[in-house]
DNA sequence: GATGAATGAGCATTCATTCAT
DNA sequence: CATGAATGAATGCTCATTCAT
C-alpha cells in the first residue's frame, strides 16, 4: 500500500481519537514506520494532512448515501433507506464518523467543486421529485435535513462518544420509520 | 465583578471561536486585563477552567430544560416546550451551545453530583410519568432523546456553525410538533 | 547587567563571526545561560533580535561620527577628523563594525524616525555650510560619501575580514589627507 | 548549453538576491528543470556550487581588470582605467558584482592557483613598474588599493544594494580623476 | 494577593544529502 | 546518466506552568 494511504489511515485514526490539535505529526508518522521527510513528501503540512482526510471521510460517506437514494424508486424507501445507511456507515466506519463530526477544517470550502456542493445539489435534487408529486412535504433543505438525519446523527454522535453500547445499526428502523413520519406529506 | 467570574467569561468566548486547544491562556488573560499569576491564582490549570466553563454552560442550559418540563402539565406541552427552550437557549447563548457541542473535557463525569446524571434521573422520572399514562411511547432514554431533540440539535449544530441564517427560533414551531409526533403513543 | 543587554552583546558577538543565518538562537542563548523562554521574552524573535543589534551598532557609530563634525569648526579638520573616527571605532568595535557591514535586515527602514535619515540630514547640512562657503566642492550625496569614506571603508573590510593586520588606525592619516584631498574646493 | 552552466547561472542569480544560505537547492533545481540527483552529479554539494559561481565571477571581474591594466602604457591612464572598467563591470554584472561584495565562502584560498595570488601579483608588479620611475607613491599594498578603489567600491556596494538609482558608469570619471590625484606622486 | 520574568519540554517544519531504481 | 522518494539532524518558536519578589 503507498505511503500516501497508509498515512491518510494512521492519521484518521489519531485525528479521530484524539483531535487534529492533540495529535503529534510524530504519532502518525511512527505508527507508520516512516521518517520525517517522507512525510513531508506527501503532503506539504499537517493541515493539508487533516483536509485530505476529512475529504476521504467526507466522500466515502457521501457516495453510500447517494447509493440509498438512487436505489429507491419510491420516496418512503429513500428517506428510510438512507437512515439505515447513515447508521449503518457510523457503525461500520466509527472513526471516519468521527472526523466528520468534529468541526470542518477551515478553507475546506474554496476547493475547486467542493464535494458539498454537489451533495446538496443531488439531494435536493431527489427531494424536489417527490415533493413534486406530493409524497413529501415542501421543506426547506435545513429543516428537511434536520428532521431526516437529526435523530440519527444525535444518536450517533453520543454513540461515538461511548454514552453508550447499543450499535446504531439497532435503532436504525425506530428512526428510520420517524423520519418518514415527520417527512411525508400527511394530507 | 469578580476576576472569577471575569476569566470564565472571557474563556468561554474564546473556546467557543476557536476551540480550547488553540485558545492560549494569555489571549484569556490579556482579554480581562490580568496578570498570568492572577488566573493561576483562581484557577490551577487550564484543564480546570474549562471544566468549569463547561460545567457552567452544562448547568444553564440544563437549568432552563428542566423548568420547561415543570412547567408543563401535559406531555405534549412538555415535550414541544422543551424543544422550543432548547432552540431558544441555543440562540440566545450561542457561545455556550457551541462549548456545549464540542467534545466534553476528560474526567468531569469523576465530579462528585455530576450534573448530567441528576439531569437523566430528572428527565426520565418525568417521561415516566407520562409513559405510565401511556401518553408518550415506552423508549430507552437514548432513542427517546434522539427522536426528541435530536432534529433542534443538529439544527442548532448547522446555525452555530454558521451553514444558515435562520434563527433556530424560526424553525422551533416546526421542530416541536415533529418531536411530539414521534414521541407520542399513536395507539 | 539586564538579561536583554547580555543577549544583544551576546548575539552581536555571533551574528558578527558566523552570520545572522548561519547563527542558531541556542548558541546565544547558551552564551548568556538563560532558558529558550527567556529570550522570547525579550525578543519577538530571531529577525527582531537582528534588528535591534543592527540598531545599537548603528547609533552607536552614528553618534561618533556625528561628534566628529561638530567638534570640528573648519570643514578640514571635520572631513579629516570623520575618516579618523571611523576607521578608531572600526578598529575599537570591530565586531559591531562587521555588522554594519553586512547586508541591513529587511525592514529596518520603516521603523519610525530611522536613524539613517536623521544621519543623512545632520551630515549633509554640515557639508551645505562648508559648501556654501566655498571650502569644499558641490557634490551628490552619493558621491561625496564615496569619495569621502570609501577608502575607509573598504581598508575596514579587507581588516574585518581578516586580509591584513595592520590596524585601521595607523593608516587614518594617510586616508584622511587623501579624503580631504579629494574632497576640498581646489580652484 | 550545459546542464553544468545553467546550474551555475541559476546559482548565481539566487546566490546574489538571497543570499547563499538563504537560497535553497531546490530554488536553482527547479528554475533550471532538473531534478535533484542531477544537481549532485555534476556537483558534489551546495558548498562547491558556491565556490565555482564566487571563482567564475572573480575570475571574469579580474580579468577585466587586469586588462585594463595591460592595455595602459602610462600609469595615470591605468589607475583612471581601471576604476572606470571596475565600474562598468559592476553595472554590467550586478548579480555577479553582488556575489563578490559578500564574504568569500571559506576555504577558497586553500585552492591550488588561487586566483586572488596571481591577481595580486600581477597588479603589484604593475605598480612597482610606475612606482620605480616616479610617477606614482610608494605605498603598502592595502592602503595603495584603499586609495584607488575605495570610493569606487563603496559606491558600487551602495548602488547594487539599491541605495541610489544613478548607474555607476555615470560617477565613474569623478571616482576615476579622484584616484589618480589620490596615487600620483606629487612632487 | 498580585506580578511577570523565567523555564523547558514539545512541536511543526526545513532542507541538504543519499541511494535504489 | 537521471530520477525523485526517503532520510533525519537541526532549528525557530509556543505556551502552560512555576516562583521569587
Amino acid at each position: 500500500m503507498p505511503i500516501q494511504s497508509l498515512l491518510l489511515d494512521a492519521a484518521e485514526g489519531h485525528f479521530a481519537r484524539r483531535g487534529v490539535l492533540a495529535t503529534r505529526l510524530s504519532d502518525i508518522r511512527a505508527e507508520v514506520g516512516v521518517s520525517v521527510g517522507a512525510v513531508y513528501h506527501h503532503f506539504p503540512n499537517k493541515e493539508e494532512l487533516y483536509i485530505q482526510v476529512w475529504l476521504r471521510a467526507l466522500t466515502d460517506y457521501q457516495d453510500g448515501f447517494r447509493t440509498a437514494l438512487v436505489e429507491c424508486a419510491d420516496a418512503r424507501s429513500g428517506v428510510e433507506g438512507a437512515v439505515v445507511r447513515h447508521l449503518q456507515w457510523v457503525s461500520g466506519h466509527p472513526q471516519r464518523a468521527t472526523i466528520l463530526t468534529a468541526p470542518r477544517p477551515p478553507g475546506i470550502d474554496e476547493r475547486a467543486d467542493s464535494p458539498n456542493a454537489v451533495f446538496f445539489r443531488d439531494v435536493t435534487h431527489w427531494w424536489r421529485v417527490h415533493e413534486h408529486y406530493g409524497t413529501v412535504r415542501r421543506l426547506d433543505f435545513d429543516v428537511l435535513y434536520a428532521l431526516w438525519l437529526g435523530p440519527a446523527q444525535e444518536y450517533s454522535r453520543q454513540w461515538l462518544a461511548g454514552a453508550m453500547t447499543t450499535d446504531p445499526t439497532a435503532v436504525a428502523p425506530e428512526l428510520a420509520r420517524a423520519a418518514w413520519n415527520s417527512l411525508r406529506n400527511q394530507e
